[in-house]
DNA sequence: GCCAACGTTGGC
DNA sequence: GCCAACGTTGGC
């Protein structure tokens, strides 16, 4: 069992579009950074656990848990001329891009916002969510990590 | 809206 | 292969 986050924006794609699907999946396309593939493509199991955090809004933060919910399969929307994702270099037949679904679990009691996710950075210390200058859509998170940060959920360490 | 940080592109 | 220019991300 292996343990991610990724990011969203609420505006684009939120939890609670993800809640409102009719199977609750979403295939997470779009991704078109070579790190974010290749942990999408070579390391996700279906039933990874996964922070789905909301970026770029008022309150940037993680509001839910999800879980890894296919296989990787190549990321059609690279093939279409007409999707806002096409990559003319992406061959069907040797794709550069690919995607998994991602599934609804539940939503978080809280939401825990980055800026209360700093405050404990000793704690948790090799976090790529606030090493400087990240902006990785799609994140590895050690299981320490992951239940300290379900701890703050609880509000057990303020 | 600003801007720092980063990845990618392309000329050489 | 270097590196300047550019585009994007994303917090603030």
């Amino acid at each position: 069992m292996q343990y991610w986050l990724m990011k969203s924006e609420p505006d684009e794609f939120s939890f609670d579009d993800l809640e409102r699907r009719p199977d609750q999946k979403e295939p997470w396309d779009g991704v078109r950074n070579y790190q974010a593939r290749n942990m999408m493509r070579d390391s996700m199991q279906v039933g990874d656990q996964v922070f789905f955090y909301h970026s770029n809004c008022e309150v940037p933060g993680i509001v839910g848990i999800a879980q890894v919910a296919s296989a990787p399969r190549p990321d059609h929307t690279a093939f279409d001329p007409d999707d806002k994702h096409f990559d003319p270099k992406s061959d069907p037949d040797n794709p550069r891009w690919f995607l998994v679904d991602v599934g609804f679990v539940r939503h978080l009691t809280r939401k825990i916002p980055l800026a209360e996710i700093k405050q404990h950075a000793e704690s948790l210390e090799g976090l790529p969510l606030i090493r400087r200058g990240n902006r990785l859509s799609v994140m590895p998170i050690e299981p320490d990590h992951w239940d300290y940060i379900l701890d703050l959920e609880a509000g057990a360490t303020e």
